[in-house]
DNA sequence: ATATTATTGAGAATGATACTCAATTACATC
DNA sequence: GATGTAATTGAGTATCATTCTCAATAATAT
């Protein structure tokens, strides 16, 4: 397994790009978030790095970094896009706390098998898949007094 | 069932909040739309009926129209986010080729028991879920000559 | 070393959505 | 039906994320 700057490198010269410092410093930015970041957190992480890329540029870069598998586009949080690394990593699906916006992920083999049998079904052939639940979290759900009642909604 | 002018009107009492003729008209052309519409489909509605409520009101109203149970939001395509009719509708989660852009609804009743699942080992309390699947439909399978492969990632 | 072509930063442009504010209106109460 | 009050409206402006423009620069192949 090549590292992120390798692959990138591997990925940008594929399609005769150019891998530059720029490039690189931004890898080295993404590298070092963690968890969902936007173009913001990634150009903010840039500066702390003392680089000074553009954000314009962070912009050119991201379809790249999408492109070559490293990254992916995964929640949109009020109105922007939210990104996470993938390289190497299992992919996973996510649960957000309407209430706190606490982000907890998931994995489950049984909706993989899901995504299968349905797409099965309308003769569709899937390259990705997001599950995303909203409702609230067992910190918040104590902090509201709501009672658990799964799934069944209340009559109104 | 309440109809969706009834339900509308029966919802803004309740937070006493008024029932005015551009709230009438935002109905009324909700109702009319198909599918999966934006503030701008909303808006070009209203002007089809002649009525000259502003964009300001329609992206005012809706919240009030989510809030109220009438539509959710459901897709966020293009940086847009779409909107559809839920009242009076079962649930149904979306697949979207990324070839032609077409939005196929499907319903799963495995889907809702996946949630419960998860939500209770996490201790979580779902208010609702989206499941989108990204790929190719039937017919730009064809166009483009990809072979059904199920879910199984090809090796780079 | 040179030529070619991609890349960059800066700032302007875009486009969806939200805000501001004065004028208007719905509705509860009299 | 008239009145008072708070909600609502349209128009225009503001915002904010993202994209575009363009001239200057730099990465690679030869």
């Amino acid at each position: 397994m090549l590292s992120y700057k390798e692959r990138f490198k591997y990925f940008l010269k594929e399609r005769d790009l150019k891998y530059t410092p720029e490039r690189e410093e931004i890898i080295e930015a993404i590298v070092k978030l963690q968890k969902h970041f936007d173009a913001e957190d990634i150009y903010q992480q840039l500066r702390k790095q003392k680089s000074d890329v553009s954000l314009a540029t962070v912009y050119r870069t991201i379809p790249l970094l999408v492109d070559s598998g490293l990254i992916m586009e995964t929640l949109h949080c009020r109105e922007k896009v939210l990104y996470e690394k993938i390289y190497n990593k299992r992919r996973h699906d996510h649960m957000v706390c309407i209430n706190c916006g606490k982000i907890i992920e998931f994995y489950n083999e049984d909706v993989e098998k899901l995504q299968d049998e349905i797409c099965h079904k309308y003769q569709f052939v899937a390259t990705e898949h997001r599950l995303g639940i909203k409702g609230y979290c067992k910190e918040c759900q104590d902090k509201l007094n709501i009672k658990v009642t799964h799934s069944k909604k209340e009559k109104n």
